[in-house]
RNA sequence: GGCCAGGUAGCUCAGUCGGUAGAGCAGGGGACUGAAAAUCCCCGUGCCGGCGGUUCGAUUCCGUCCCUGGCCA
């Protein structure tokens, strides 16, 4: 069960958003940035909201949350799942709270939707019972997608002409509107086109040339297995963790429980984890480049961090 | 040194009974309204190891050389 997002601010004001892929070194300048302008950072992140998952999610350090405060970050359990509206709705008191102190909220991360749920709200659709979403789920594991596709055509046209035939998860997302309103998902989403800001953001994107990401990627896959990825996984499974949950289909741990489970040798982690963040990496960047830019006029930081942080601090001195 | 098996896309390989070749992975581009680190769509010209020979035509057959792996000395 999710509410339905928030669509009025609770507060305009302006905001700080830093986006861009993973590894590309936005957490750094965030920093920096929360450093020089008193500042607190709210995390963008759909795999930092699960606790116990810290060294794949690349969770910020004890020091760096000593220097400064980190939020949004452990919300739900590495068995639970988050949503974009439920996130939206945490974010906008989060958001309240650090400007009730006097500090500038920074938000950074990388998980496009949820800024755009955040800054442009999404469509109002009642809360879409589990059970609904769960037999729709079977139904499409028994039938296989294009069957239910084809079901959807007759209902809901217009989703179903935007909505690929193999693609389960939305046409699963569409049908279970439909069966749990009446309604068809398309008609909720004829109502609402991200037109309106909710907050006056102003939205950067930082990313580094693609042979320098890479290079990133992969270094700090090499440090998230020396600092006992494998063994945290293992630690959850002991504790019985389903190989199922949530938290264990996030990129790379996907790879790791694998290997915990003996599919494949260690051997295999390193290539298959990077490989994994490269291509979430190149999605991302697809994203910002593409709605980041239409809905927000993102901005381009470049890949340079000692320019890109000039830029922000300029920003943040025109921000109270 | 001898014998055997290979040398084809960045990697692992398939294939062409002779008409210049294709899969998986990697990589690239794109989509995206409550699972988004999710889900899905599109993209394959590469001296077919080098040089000769046979042939109208060779990556394919023959010879030779080079390289890699294995076995034997």
């Amino acid at each position: 069960m999710s509410p339905p997002a928030p669509q009025a601010a609770p507060e305009l004001g302006p905001l700080l958003v830093l986006v861009g892929p993973t590894a590309a070194g936005k957490s750094a300048l965030a920093m920096a940035l929360a450093e020089s302008h008193g500042g607190e950072i709210l995390s963008v992140d759909s795999a930092q909201v699960h606790r116990s998952l810290d060294i794949g999610t690349a969770k910020p350090s004890a020091e760096d949350r000593a220097r400064v405060p980190h939020h949004l970050i452990d919300l739900v359990g590495p068995d639970e799942r988050m949503d974009a509206a439920a996130w939206a709705a945490q974010a906008d008191a989060a958001i309240a709270d650090v400007r009730g102190r006097g500090r500038l909220p920074i938000l950074c991360g990388g998980t496009g939707l949820w800024v755009r749920a955040l800054l442009h709200g999404l469509s109002v659709i009642p809360p879409v019972p589990d059970a609904i979403r769960d037999a729709v789920s079977a139904e499409l594991a028994a039938r296989g997608p294009r069957a239910l596709h084809a079901e959807l055509a007759a209902l809901d046209p217009a989703v179903a002409a935007k909505v690929a035939p193999a693609d389960r998860q939305r046409i699963v997302r569409a049908l279970s509107v439909f069966r749990a309103t009446g309604r068809p998902l398309g008609e909720f989403q004829a109502e609402h086109r991200f037109a309106d800001s909710r907050y006056d953001a102003k939205v950067f994107g930082f990313w580094p040339e693609r042979d320098l990401l890479h290079r990133r990627i992969e270094a700090r896959a090499r440090a998230m297995l020396d600092a006992g990825w494998t063994d945290e996984v293992r630690a959850l499974r002991a504790g019985g963790l389903a190989p199922d949950a949530p938290g264990l289909q996030i990129l790379g741990y996907r790879d790791v429980a694998a290997h915990v489970a003996g599919v494949f040798p260690a051997t295999a982690l390193l290539p298959r984890i990077t490989a994994s963040h490269r291509q979430y990496a190149r999605r991302q960047i697809t994203w910002f480049r593409g709605v980041g830019q239409r809905e927000d006029a993102l901005t381009e930081l470049g890949g340079d961090p000692a320019r890109s942080l000039e830029i922000l601090q300029r920003t943040a001195d025109t921000m109270g």
